[in-house]
DNA sequence: TACATGACTCTTT
DNA sequence: CAAAGAGCCATGT
């Protein structure tokens, strides 16, 4: 299970997002909060900069450098919120 | 075994 | 659009 949540994750590409629960569904994980456990205790070598809250807006403790590094990359943020109807990744739409 | 915590989400105010 | 409450599941004590 933890592997799978890594996998799809480790998919995201750079310049675009997905929330805890898009990355929870895609695994099919239960409960989004596993999403965030994951990352935690196992997501050093993951893009976890691309995981947001389903508000658009990164958990509280990692807000500044998560809104950094997506900036690096093209996301831009409105104040704390990142626009997620532009930027959400779609894992159907990932081939250009 | 029971209770508290947490990188969350949804529905209702 | 923001705030509050309930639901959720893996871990640690």
């Amino acid at each position: 299970m933890h592997h799978r949540v890594r996998e799809i994750i480790a998919a995201v590409p750079p310049g675009r997002v997905a929330t805890y629960g898009d990355i929870a569904a895609l695994a099919g994980v239960p409960n989004p909060r596993q999403i965030g456990w994951v990352l935690r205790e196992d997501g050093g070598d993951l893009p976890w900069h691309r995981i947001l809250r389903a508000t658009g807006v990164p958990a509280e403790h990692l807000r500044t450098e998560q809104l950094a590094l997506l900036r690096a990359e093209g996301v831009v943020a409105h104040g704390s919120r990142v626009d997620l109807r532009r930027y959400r990744w779609d894992p159907d739409a990932d081939h250009d």
